[in-house]
Order: C-alpha cells, then structure tokens, then sequence
DNA sequence: CAGAACAATGCAAAAGCTTCTCATTTTCTT
DNA sequence: AAGAAAATGAGAAGCTTTTGCATTGTTCTG
C-alpha cells in the first residue's frame, strides 16, 4: 500500500503494473536492473505484463523522480530506485559487478571545472571500469580491455 | 601518405576507405563526429563508402588506439583521433557544445576509490552535463533537465 | 454505486544505431 | 602478373527502445 501512495503523489494512476514494478525495484533495492530484467522477472512471478508498459512506466518513473537511470556501455539502461543523494559507479568489465560510491573532493573539483569552463552544471556522469579482485570474478588475468565514454 | 603509414603500422592493409575516414578525422580533429556523421561527409564529398564499412573501419582503428571512442547519451557513440592523453567531457545539453578536460585531483581519487574498493582501474568515463554561458547558445533560461548516467 | 471520461495497457509494428552475411573487389605477396 | 587472403558494399538482421491503436482499467461525478 506503501507502493501505492508512492505512486499517486506524482500524479500517477495506481494500476497493477506499476505497483508490480515498483515493488520489484523495493525487492531489488541493491541492484542495476534493466527494462528486459524487470518484464522477465516479473513474467516469471506470474505477472502478466507487456514490455512495452515496463518501458512506459520506467521513464514515468524516472520523471518523476521515483528511479534513477543509468546508460552505461552496451546501449541499453539501467534502473535503481532514487535515493536522494547522488552516487557514481564502478564496473568490473568481466563479471559485471556494480558497486557504488561519492567523493566530495571529485563533486567540488568537478563544479570548479564548470565554472571555469563556462558551464551551469545540471548533472554528471562518472563511471569508471575495471576488473574486481573479487575470488568469485572469472577474470583472474590478463590484459584488461576498455570500453569507453 | 602519412596516413598510409599510421594505417600499415597498426597492422591494417591500406584502403582507400581506410585512408579516407582517417583523412577526415584528422580534418575534424576538433569535433567529436558519429559513424553517421563521417558517413554522410564522405558521401558528400563524392566518396563511394558504405555505412558499414565506416562503422567496421572505426572500430578497427579504436581497437588499433587510433580513434577513441565515446558513449555519449541518447545510445549512438561518437569518435575522435586519440591525442594519446586522456580526457574527460563536459556537453552543453542545451547546443551540445562540448569541450574537453583534464584534471589530475579527480585522476588521483578516481584511482584511490577503485583501489579502496578493490578494483584495477581499466578505464574511466567522466561526463558533465549542464549548459553553457556562451551567447550563441539558445538556451538562456529556465530549469536545466538532467540527462543521466 | 453506476456511468462517463480519460488514462493505461498490451501487442505488434516501427524506429534508430550497430553488426553481420556474403558475393564481389582490392590489396599484398611471390 | 597471379593467387591467396582480406576488405568492401548492400542489404538483412539484431538489440534496445518507442509508438500506434484497440481494449481494458481507474478515477471522478452525480
């Protein structure tokens, strides 16, 4: 019922779907999710759901301001519901592992670039990608490959 | 011609498509331009190119360390001769302006925080969206809407 | 609590960027 | 100059995401 308030506060109609898949970003509150991992769980719970509407009420949500969205390499998003402060991301390229972290000294240096440069900062984007000494992680050698930003 | 020698030195047979990407990179040194973009300026310019040839030749050369790579917003990548030193971006989300940066106080805790996290750094994206103050910009007021990352 | 107005959904089709397939052409070696 | 191997171009296909539209569901009014 949480879910529900949640939902009519932006001004949004209370419908299953959207319930369903802000519970499923409650349940998966530590992960990256994607639209497709979003339909498929919920199709496997026993949902019935269109793609589509996942879609739809993802970027209702993230306007919002309910989820934040995240493009990282690969041309798709992923989600996560907002929790107010701002985070960036490291991503291990081999097992894919996301974990998360802020820096003060990064957020100031970055608003002193801006300004030097000319700009009026609405907000950022800092990923940075890496392998993870995870003993769990595959990749245990070898050169490391990059992807780009 | 010296073209061909980049080309062969990475390996790479010399190909008048290979040479002509190359060629108008270097003329757009200073812009960042998509598959797309090299695409139709060489069409333009009378070059008989296929698309995929152009998207096959980027790749190549970003794999080479001739061309870097960037995932802006929007999910489409634009490239840029590598200058062989890193860099970061700031875009105007208002005329997409973009200019380029470095800053060794964010390299450093960049490489503090992957370590305290158990990461070997690969590779980094650092973007900032905002807007610029540069009076040719159209966008001269209102609320800044914030792409993602 | 019924009925109307309008928003939301699901499906399939479509869009946008990128990659792949394959026959043909070009490059490089001998 | 000829042959082997690689590159190209054109279109088909792949992926993620969006859109069109008929149907279904929600909310508001009386």
């Amino acid at each position: 019922m949480a879910e529900d308030q949640e939902i009519r506060k932006v001004g949004l109609k209370v419908t299953g779907p959207r319930v369903k898949i802000l519970e499923l970003l409650e349940k998966y509150d530590d992960r990256h999710v994607s639209a497709e991992d979003v339909y498929r769980m919920l199709l496997e719970a026993g949902e019935e759901i269109g793609l589509a509407t996942v879609y739809r009420v993802l970027t209702q949500f993230e306007s919002a301001g309910l989820v934040e969205r995240h493009n990282f390499e690969g041309g798709y998003s992923v989600f996560e519901l907002s929790r107010g402060q701002h985070h960036d991301h490291i991503v291990c390229i081999v097992c894919g592992k996301v974990v998360e972290f802020t820096d003060d000294t990064i957020e100031e240096r970055q608003q002193a670039i801006a300004e030097e440069n000319g700009f009026e900062i609405g907000d950022h984007s800092l990923t940075l990608y890496g392998r993870c000494r995870d003993p769990e992680c595959p990749g245990k050698q070898g050169a490391i490959t990059t992807p780009s930003g």
